[in-house]
DNA sequence: TGATATCTACCTACCTAGAGGTAGGTTAAA
DNA sequence: TTTAACCTACCTCTAGGTAGGTAGATATCA
């Protein structure tokens, strides 16, 4: 397999980097190690370290449309569309990882405001998506939500971004499957 | 009153910084800055960043085994004492803050051991807490618990922890509020 | 076709600002 | 006269970022 193009490839470490040990924790000297350029190139392809969050986030935020979209065609059961989000966070549990929007909500503050409210986008669309999907699952009878849809889709994307937190803090094996397990025994359906 | 003695005044500000900021978001300069002293006597309380991290992590477990003995002492019912952790996030979210070792969590591979492990010692009280109230509660037929304590447990705290994060990048309300009535319902005690 | 111009993707060398941290002096109260 | 709690002045290292140069691929055109 031919190795991925330059940005292409700061990208991917970026996202590990940030995934690991923040957006402020991370430099581009740290980048160009890691790809094996100089720090003076990664301007070249990513003009200003917010340029390079900027472009994380729209791929990131690319990929969340594209898993979406998959779950969404496969017409399966509203229970097994949730599971397949879910399962994504278990991906990036087992990565040892935390959601890059979660890393990246938590420096806020120190984010420009394009980078801001891309995270905010992101969050936004998952939320929209759970949401839609819960009330389907529920029109169709299929679910018996025990609260409205918009708090459950809250506390169910709270909890999925609070588990990756927890999983790499706390040693208590799968946090995300626990999470898992207990959102959907009260939805009734487990 | 009398204004708090410095080493106080240190922990207040930058416990204040790195729960909006980030732990390496935040310099001995802008602490001094907010003080009103120098960088260099920062140092003579706290020797290294590292070593003011742990104390206000001492200082803030401190105040979690506070909260929930007082929780525990009240006798109230085990819901009372469960509504009563979640006010406090209620009270952190109201002021624009995340969990100060949810904020230490993110940046974890860049924290040292010492201050990695205070900050699992933290989560793991919290999450013994919860799980030993969720049990007393079952066991005295409070609640009709519809998973594993444990998992409940962990699924509260996860849901809490990222109600803190997408309370400042999703902009929905209080995300806290959200989360704790649909815990509530899904215990039955709504 | 061959000469020339342009462009891409890097490089070396450098800048300024700021980080955490240290050495040693000063001041005022015990 | 000692000690606590500051200070000034300084250190080294690293941060993000810039200036300007270069090798090699690609396009242009007499």
């Amino acid at each position: 397999m031919a190795s991925a193009d330059t940005p292409t490839q700061l990208l991917d470490r970026a996202q590990a980097l940030v995934q690991s040990r923040g957006f402020n924790a991370f430099s581009y000297k740290d980048l160009a190690a890691s790809v094996g350029i100089r720090t003076a190139s990664i301007h070249y392809h990513f003009p200003t370290k917010g340029d390079l969050g900027l472009a994380l986030m729209q791929r990131y935020h690319a990929g969340l449309d594209n898993l979406l979209t998959q779950l969404d065609q496969r017409r399966t059961s509203a229970k097994a569309r949730l599971r397949g989000l879910m399962d994504a966070y278990a991906e990036t549990e087992a990565q040892g990882a935390i959601c890059l929007c979660g890393s990246l909500a938590s420096d806020q503050e120190t984010l420009g405001q394009d980078l801001s409210q891309a995270v905010t986008d992101y969050l936004d669309s998952t939320l929209q998506w759970v949401e839609k999907t819960l009330e389907t699952g529920a029109a169709s009878g299929e679910f018996d939500l025990s609260a409205k849809p918009g708090d459950l889709a809250v506390s169910l994307v709270a909890s999925l971004q609070g588990a990756l937190l927890l999983s790499r803090a706390a040693d208590r094996g799968s946090i995300v499957g626990r999470v898992r397990r207990s959102f959907l025994h009260s939805l009734g359906v487990a």
